[in-house]
DNA sequence: GTGATTGCAAACTGTTTGCATTTTG
DNA sequence: CAAAATGCAAACAGTTTGCAATCAC
């Protein structure tokens, strides 16, 4: 009946919510995040049921776990491949699509057998671009 | 005198010490894993000591901060723009050559100022290829 | 000598775990 | 009704901070 149900996990009013608020989102939200908004509907909701919802979604390919932001895992619904946008300042990562899919030099993969590959984009958002503007160089970028 | 005085910092001997750890090292070490390095020749050196010499040497751009590894960051003394590639089990990290950079399209750059980018690898190490092959799917690798 | 660095401990952040209670299928 | 999920608190890992003692320049 739900809307859900495909996810294979059992659907308790908790995880509905927390699907819900992952459904479509694209500001790549941290555990907090999600668990602010879960828990305006249900102010009992603890922290450890969104982690332990996350750790299934994950394990069934709902939704994938970003480092990019150090110190602080970001999910992600959307689980085909693709690359992001990130701000150095305010740490907003947003969906960016590239020409073109580098490749490993062949004799540069060392023995390793390959599974996937994504880029990561630095950049200043239009926000903190009108903030920063020409201070690029205060910023460190690679993740 | 020393080799380090390029660096602009103050050379303390545990500095010294954490410099030579870092010279030339590919290994991508955690602040933990240089710990343990100098903490062989200091032993009263202590964790602050480590962090704060990171960030100064981060702040100097002597040194670049990765977060591949979730929930532990790792530091790259080549600071000079490179790829890497990763073991998605024993999170080994390996420097990668790529045959090109991509390029985000024209109109997909939503108004940000792009600084710099780069692709992160993932894959099954020689070592680990070994006991996981098959197994590919069990892995999560976008970071 | 003075300002920066050290070492220690305590504080903090994000995440994970144990367990009694409740709920889903 | 059995297996799984919740909520709470406590435990954890990695990192950061405050401060008195020490050290580099």
């Amino acid at each position: 009946m739900n809307e859900h149900r495909d996810t294979g996990l059992r659907l308790t009013p908790q995880r509905i919510a927390i699907l819900d608020c992952l459904k479509g989102n694209k500001r790549h939200p941290s555990a907090e995040d999600i668990y602010r908004v879960v828990r305006i509907k249900f102010p009992t909701m603890s922290f450890a049921t969104v982690y332990s919802t996350l750790a299934v979604l994950k394990e069934k390919r709902k939704v994938v776990e970003l480092t990019i932001d150090a110190g602080k895992k970001r999910y992600d619904p959307e689980t085909l491949s693709h690359n992001h946008l990130i701000c150095v300042v305010c740490k907003k990562i947003v969906d960016a699509a590239t020409s073109d899919t580098p490749r490993l030099r062949g004799r540069e993969e060392q023995g390793f057998k390959l599974i996937a590959s994504h880029t990561d984009f630095y950049g200043l958002c239009p926000g903190c671009r009108e903030h920063y503007a020409g201070q690029e160089d205060n910023y460190v970028c690679r993740s």
